[in-house]
DNA sequence: TCCGAATAGTTCGGATACCGAAATAAAACC
DNA sequence: GGTTTTATTTCGGTATCCGAACTATTCGGA
């Protein structure tokens, strides 16, 4: 087996574990006065509050899901008071999902908690070590630019 | 915002993506003469098939995941006729999880298929490129191994 | 040797996450 | 105006996951 096809076989199954490791810590331990997201809600969070108001159909490009996934992570939100669904009064076929003061303020603390912990991390690296992985972030977003094939 | 929150905030966003694009890849397409298993069957296939036949907690430390949630894995390995359970005669309340001849050969086939598809992928990179990518997958496993406190 | 504590695993109840197909409603297009 | 397209939801089903409770077995003393 060639060096190449090693790697890609190592990487496979390093990811579930990379997954766990990395998401997990971004909703856990919650922010103490933030309620519990899931990992799939901060995500989806994530989106709604750097890009204001998705429709469900931009909700579920954005989180790489199906429609009816997104309308349910949206049920979700909006069940927890941190988003709101407003009907678009320019094509009412449209609904956007909004977040709201609440969601904004609790998803915000959880992420600041969340980097905070992820950078008490990271500072235990040298300075080598961190470069290598901002090189490796580069290249990973080349390699995940939209559009890719195989 | 310090450059080491920068780093780690964007780690944090970009995982999602990265998992959904590996992961994605491990069991999908299946491979033609493969039945489907799903991204967390083939996670626990993977250390099945790698170490030999594991208790069910054995298992569960390998997947990261409770028990129960191991020893339904299990069930569905089982029903799909991939592995079978095995009493360990030393020790009566153990269970090992053994694959099948065609368990360890349908994983096998499809994680080739996968392998390929992956290794195409990581041909567009060069050969430095994919060190840097290797080493920082290892520096962060490393960094997030479980029982870190932060 | 016998009994309580520890350990391995399963079962149960409940939640999230996800999807395809079908249903619904509104807009767009001849 | 009638057909088609588009946006979303509803429905039915599966997978994943966990904590708590339960069973079976082993282990560690007294």
């Amino acid at each position: 087996m060639s060096e190449l096809t090693e790697q890609a076989k190592y990487l496979i199954q390093l990811m579930p574990r990379l997954h766990k490791m990395i998401s997990g810590r971004v909703s856990w331990p919650p922010h103490p006065l933030a309620r519990k997201l899931t990992v799939s809600q901060m995500h989806a969070m994530g989106y709604l509050a750097a890009r204001g108001p998705l429709t469900m159909r931009e909700l579920a490009q954005c989180c790489q899901i199906a429609m009816p996934s997104a309308s349910e992570t949206a049920d979700r939100l909006v069940r927890l008071g941190m988003a709101q669904r407003k009907s678009d009064p320019r094509d009412r076929r449209r609904v956007r999902l909004q977040v709201t003061a609440k969601g904004r303020k609790e998803f915000l603390a959880q992420q600041a908690y969340a980097c905070n912990r992820f950078t008490k991390l990271l500072d235990t690296l040298d300075a080598g070590e961190r470069r290598q992985l901002l090189n490796a972030f580069k290249i990973i977003e080349r390699v995940l630019a939209p559009g890719r094939k195989p």
